[in-house]
DNA sequence: CGGACGCTACGGCCGCACCCGTAGCATGGG
DNA sequence: CCCATGCTACGGGTGCGGCCGTAGCGTCCG
């Protein structure tokens, strides 16, 4: 049975909460210790290797020996991709918004700026792609998006484009919606770029988690190249 | 806490056998009555009732009541996408194929021709996506994919350039990897385009199940065409 | 209007699997 | 060489949730 029981098999290993919490903090594509995803999750060490020898097995997460020590990470972008897409559907995105829409009021800096494994998101990754968009540099629709060439200029002079390769054709942006703005920013190769880049100008600075802090010439070089100002 | 029990909760969801053969059940896009699902997932109506409950009240599935019929279908065509996306991560799509590849001897209509909620997947899908990317008419890769000019003349012959506006402006096309072949297939408003032209010429006809048959015209359509045979 | 049908609401049963004890194995350092 | 560290392997306890009884309500036909 390929279909039915793969769904149930994959949506029970995502469904635990230990195991979703485990996979939350492994978002930001570092890898961790089964330690520190125990501690994360709040269940016992020995409770932790269990689950996760469930998602090494099931091909979700990898995990490399280094010493004495044994890091597990993320299998791909690809399982990001997926738990993303899963972490977009709490109550019901379209229809009526049952509870008020409760704004965690502890993790203001994650809704700011995030790393969704390797692009940015909240307000900062919406800003980016809300930027783009307005100067006329990329073309969206629900499916897909495209850089046009005047973007592709203004990438150029950003430093980016030897990131995207030389390839004359156009260059794809994966839209990817939010689940704290509900608005899409953008993944897939350019968005790779973009972070990358940030992070080489030291525009943003990794924290202990998925968050991440903008620096002053950060701040600076956001609202003179983007006209963002967070 | 909005995303690590948004991932659980969801999961959970999808997780329970019971449900996920139900929202499988559903993925052809037709609305069905509790009942026909409680046979679909092999349970008592009234456990089927509060399945179907919960998903209502996560905004999964929707109900309309129709006489003293109450016809359950997914919520979106998004809900489609995710399901399809999570049943890709059976047993680790990359990595080493734990147990030899088990291909399903019963379901073998379904793997030649099925609709993935709005179009085409299985060989017809692939073969598809493969024609009109030896043809030059798209052009893909991992983020999503384009029309050519050249496509866009085809696609005109076609008959599904009404269906897809006459926006000058490219057409995006939706990757979406196929379980069962492993490789991408067309979605986005392009697959929806194709796959109801191919409805409206009759070379297709749906079945009881998610499978569709191919019509003795639908052979010579889809060869002479395409140049799929299959 | 009476009967049949379709569905949802409540209660108890039961089983799965999550969880944490202790024990045992591999690696690295002193 | 011995000890410390990090992890996995087994065992039993427990609690959540799926499953199906019966009961009750609304909707459509004769």
């Amino acid at each position: 049975m390929p279909s039915p029981n793969a769904l149930a098999e994959i949506g029970a290993l995502i469904g635990d909460p230990g195991r979703a919490n485990m996979l939350d903090a492994l978002l930001d594509g570092r890898a961790l210790t089964a330690r520190e995803l125990a501690e994360c999750a709040g269940v016992a060490p020995q409770t932790a290797s269990g689950h996760l020898a469930q998602l090494i097995d099931a091909g979700l997460v990898r995990m490399e020996r280094q010493g004495r020590h044994r890091y597990h990470r993320l299998a791909s972008a690809e399982v990001a991709r997926l738990l993303e897409h899963v972490a977009q559907f709490v109550a019901g995105a379209g229809s009526t918004p049952r509870h008020s829409v409760r704004t965690g009021p502890r993790d203001l800096a994650l809704r700011m700026a995030r790393t969704c494994y390797d692009h940015f998101a909240g307000r900062l990754g919406v800003g980016i792609a809300d930027a783009l968009l307005a100067r006329g540099y990329i073309e969206l629709d629900a499916d897909g998006g495209t850089v046009t060439d005047a973007g592709q200029d203004f990438l150029h002079g950003f430093g980016v484009a030897a990131r995207l390769g030389k390839r004359p054709r156009r260059l794809f942006c994966r839209p990817c919606l939010d689940w704290s703005e509900r608005r899409p920013h953008l993944a897939g190769a350019l968005g790779i770029a973009i972070a990358c880049r940030c992070f080489e100008l030291e525009w943003v600075r990794r924290t202990s988690t998925r968050a991440v802090t903008i620096t002053a010439a950060g701040q600076r070089g956001l609202r003179e190249t983007f006209g963002i100002s967070l």
